[in-house]
Parts: C-alpha cells; structure tokens; sequence
DNA sequence: TCTTTGACGATTT
DNA sequence: TAAATCGCCAAAG
C-alpha cells in the first residue's frame, strides 16, 4: 500500500539510475516506477525534490524532447546547462534527439 | 464531493 | 508542424 511519499521517493531513485549523458522522459521514469501512464505523478514528485538533492532531475524532459518549462524561466535554463556539460548536445529549435540519448530502450 | 490545475503522453485535425 | 482533444494520476481549494 504504498503511501504517496514513497512513491515520490521510489521515483527519485529511478531518476537516480539514469546515467550521466543519457536522458529520460517521464512517462519512462513512471514506467521503470511500477507505474506506466502515470507521467504527470512523476512531474510532481521532481517538483517535490529538496533544494539540495543529489537526484539528476534535469536528466528528465516530456516525449516530446523538449525541457518542460516555460520559456525564458530559470529552472529551463539551468536544466539544459547541465544536459550540455554532460555531452548532450540541443537543436536550435531548444529540442534534443530523445532516441540516442534515452535511457531506458 | 466537485472542479481546476499541472515539470505528461498519444492521437487526431 | 502546430493546435486541439482526450486520457492519465494526484494535489489544492
């Protein structure tokens, strides 16, 4: 029975798997959690991280390929400031080619 | 209890 | 390619 904490913890330590370089989207992550089709559970539960986590929460972006914030805010930024120090290379359009750099096939 | 909202996804227009 | 639609799960008011 697994309370609604543990189920953010138990997607954190997905996340926590994803390999430096690679990327995931978060209907992946809500699949390798035990829970396929719950993407937006998995959306809440990076919004619920501490300030000061190890977790590689900007290894995560939609189906779409895209960094799922807004334009312009600062969390887009910096998510995709780390991708890049990690090798992960972005089109100019500000998509990236999920196929090569996804974890899990 | 009902409605709205959100770091989503897939399909259809 | 972009926008609209529907399905999904949980939180907040």
């Amino acid at each position: 029975m697994q309370n609604e904490p543990d189920i953010d913890h138990r997607i954190w330590q997905v996340v926590a798997l994803i390999p430096e370089g690679r990327v995931a989207t978060y209907g992946d992550i809500a699949q390798q959690a035990g829970m396929p089709g719950a993407a937006r559970r998995v959306g809440l539960a990076l919004k619920r991280l501490p300030k000061e986590t190890t977790i590689p929460w900007h290894r995560i972006i939609n189906a779409q390929g895209r960094i799922s914030f807004p334009r312009g805010s600062a969390s887009k930024y910096t998510q995709q400031e780390r991708l890049e120090a990690e090798g992960v290379r972005f089109k100019t359009n500000g998509t990236l080619e999920i196929k090569r750099y996804r974890a899990f096939q």
